[in-house]
DNA sequence: CAGATTATTTGTCGATCGATAAAAAATGGA
DNA sequence: TCCATTTTTTATCGATCGACAAATAATCTG
């Protein structure tokens, strides 16, 4: 172990990577702009994180593991589905819209339209959202099991329901839609999991 | 009036032009990719239609007047507010899951993530987003008005709730959710309109 | 100190981007 | 028939794309 020492802050550089692929996309970005934004010659990025592509795939990595892991966060401590579904859109607005923050989710706005060479790219980040679909879905299957939910309940189209929302509202907080708007619609949309509770002794 | 006859069908090569941007977005199709799709020169395409940019503003109005479509015809041919909403949306599920046809919404998927040079661009079609927004937020007074709705409805809670729907079919549809679960998904969501029909005599 | 290793600097690569100039070809009107 | 007009053909433009080679500099080990 020995080699000269790295000069920049390989995180810091990480994070501002991510910020910029969330804000522009990953074709949005181009290699200068990420030279400008990191602050650091394009031979030192390609040195730390080998390629363009590397370094989108960690800055996802990255969002994920931080503002954008809502969802597994929601499923992994909440105690109801109820409270699943209603912490992860609320999060997920508070996260879309914050201000001074990229708006709207890196995972469903980075790379929607693209380029042939990048469809494996696009296809990564399909793979992640329909991963959270199942999550969702499982976790309304287990409610339903649990008897939090109505027997007659269809889990799937619920979580379908839920994962189409939470999509639609990365649009419109792209759009610029404030954030007191997306919690009403928020509210509305809880109604359709409120009419499938079970009653409870 | 006189000089050579054009050779090809314009409006064909403009269709052939609208499902290339509708499939890989605005920046995803080159102009390579214009030259191999509708088979003439890049001059001649320069020509016909000034620039690419003009192209997909062209290409765009002439989704919004046929396929993509539906929210105004719904708005334009059904007499209560439940069935303008629910053709609508049935009729998006049906256009983003056309079988052989670019998937999901032109729209809301054409110019998501691009570079700052085009950010008129995408200005542009979130302009088109919102405006729709708008005009079923207005349908939905109107059926407060109207007493389809009940009096204390928040009409714009529920029109953007509907608009965040829709666009998220159309990420859903990309994913290539099939259309069955769709139309699952927005039986689920009618039931909000649902809940807020006033009882009539 | 010398040698191995890693990072930084500097310059540039071939490919592709959107776009156009100039010349040739095909029409209608006088 | 000849001219004005428009399209087509052909070739190419400068800018930018992502990526890297080679030389230099800074560290640890022995």
């Amino acid at each position: 172990m020995a080699g000269r020492p790295r000069e920049f802050d390989r995180d810091q550089a990480l994070e501002k990577a991510q910020d910029a692929f969330w804000t522009r996309g990953y074709e949005g970005t181009s290699m200068a702009d990420l030279v400008s934004t990191l602050g650091i010659a394009s031979a030192r990025i390609y040195a730390a994180f080998g390629s363009k592509e590397d370094l989108f795939r960690e800055a996802v990595g990255l969002y994920e593991a931080n503002e954008g892991g809502f969802a597994t966060r929601a499923l992994a401590q909440e105690p109801t589905a109820r409270r699943v579904i209603e912490r992860m859109l609320r999060e997920a607005v508070e996260t879309y819209t914050r201000p001074g923050r990229p708006q709207g989710c890196m995972v469903v706005s980075a790379a929607t339209n693209c380029a042939v060479e990048n469809d494996r790219l696009l296809e990564w980040l399909a793979e992640h959202r329909r991963a959270r679909t199942v999550s969702i879905v499982e976790r309304l299957n287990e409610a339903v099991r649990d008897g939090e939910l109505k027997p007659d309940t269809d889990a799937r189209a619920l979580g379908d329901y839920y994962a189409a929302l939470l999509h639609g509202l990365s649009v419109q907080a792209r759009d610029g839609v404030p954030k007191e708007r997306l919690h009403d619609l928020v509210t509305v949309a809880m109604q359709a999991l409120d009419a499938r509770r079970a009653e409870r002794s």
